[in-house]
DNA sequence: GTCTTGTGGTTTAAACTTCAACCGATGACT
DNA sequence: AGTCATCGGTTGAAGTTTAAACCACAAGAC
């Protein structure tokens, strides 16, 4: 096409679409392993996430950041969740602009009924079909990225 | 949690929720790259696999299983594009059932400029941070996870 | 105190994706 | 030919995500 671009060499446009494809396949693995327990992907990390926090709760924008989502779509979500009764909203009481978001025991349990599974998933599609270097590769390269791009 | 299950270890761990967030983050940032075209990065793919195709065109259900796609969503957003005139849908002569999704000379005009940019933002968020065996890693671990999901 | 600006979160509507139902064409079997 | 199951693709409604406007509280300047 033009010539004062770097273009990908063969080899580096193979793997690009590997890990293009790779991903959709291996998203929508998880996500459908997950359906028989009433959660997505998504949904997922973010009662991983909650339940890791101290006291299990989390700012909604700190949430938000660590998994990369709109606060508003973080606000989306949560309701589902609160809905489905897997985690709590309450006013933050230093600041009374904040939310928490607290994991629920009900989402606890659901949650350590789920990790399994998905576990099991996240090796079988992907942990252990890569050898150990390759794979701390993999996690040297997008901590790179994710550090070169930097919170939004 | 429990003992039966064979979590990750810290590195698993560590490197796993790399991916997640360097992902996340590497797609948004694409996405955003490309908005200034009035494409997103869906789009601009089906763009690409149709410019490569023999008469730049592909049945639906092909393009469809190339990108790890329902066919439902891909017809929606083929329809989008289709409107905005990047794409033409002839109905296919051998096969009465099947329809060519086939790109427009606008639609191969706009990706000759939007391709630069995109490579270059796949460059320095993504090729150019990693070493070229760590890079080269990514790509085997990926294949090996579409080829051990395989087509859906 | 009050003004201004910024932060945390929600809301609304529009855009997009998913899900299930659907329709016409095809191929196999009788 | 006639029936039946399947395939390729579309449709429309329901569900999810995005974008932009919005509200309440907070924090610093005056």
């Amino acid at each position: 096409m033009d010539r004062g671009t770097r273009w990908l060499n063969a080899e580096q446009q193979v793997a690009w679409r590997a890990y293009l494809l790779g991903t959709a396949r291996l998203m929508a693995k998880l996500d459908d392993d997950l359906r028989q327990f009433g959660l997505g992907i998504n949904d997922y990390e973010i009662l991983v996430r909650l339940s890791e926090a101290p006291e299990r709760r989390l700012r909604m924008a700190d949430l938000a950041d660590r998994l990369h989502q709109s606060r508003s779509r973080l606000t989306h979500t949560v309701g589902r969740l609160e809905a489905a009764d897997l985690v709590r909203r309450t006013s933050c009481t230093s600041d009374k602009r904040g939310v928490w978001a607290e994991l629920t025991d009900s989402g606890f349990t659901l949650l350590e009924q789920a990790a399994p599974h998905h576990v099991d998933g996240v090796r079988e599609n992907l942990v252990d079909l890569a050898s150990p270097e390759d794979f701390a590769a993999v996690g040297r390269v997008f901590d790179a990225v994710s550090e070169h791009i930097g919170q939004r």
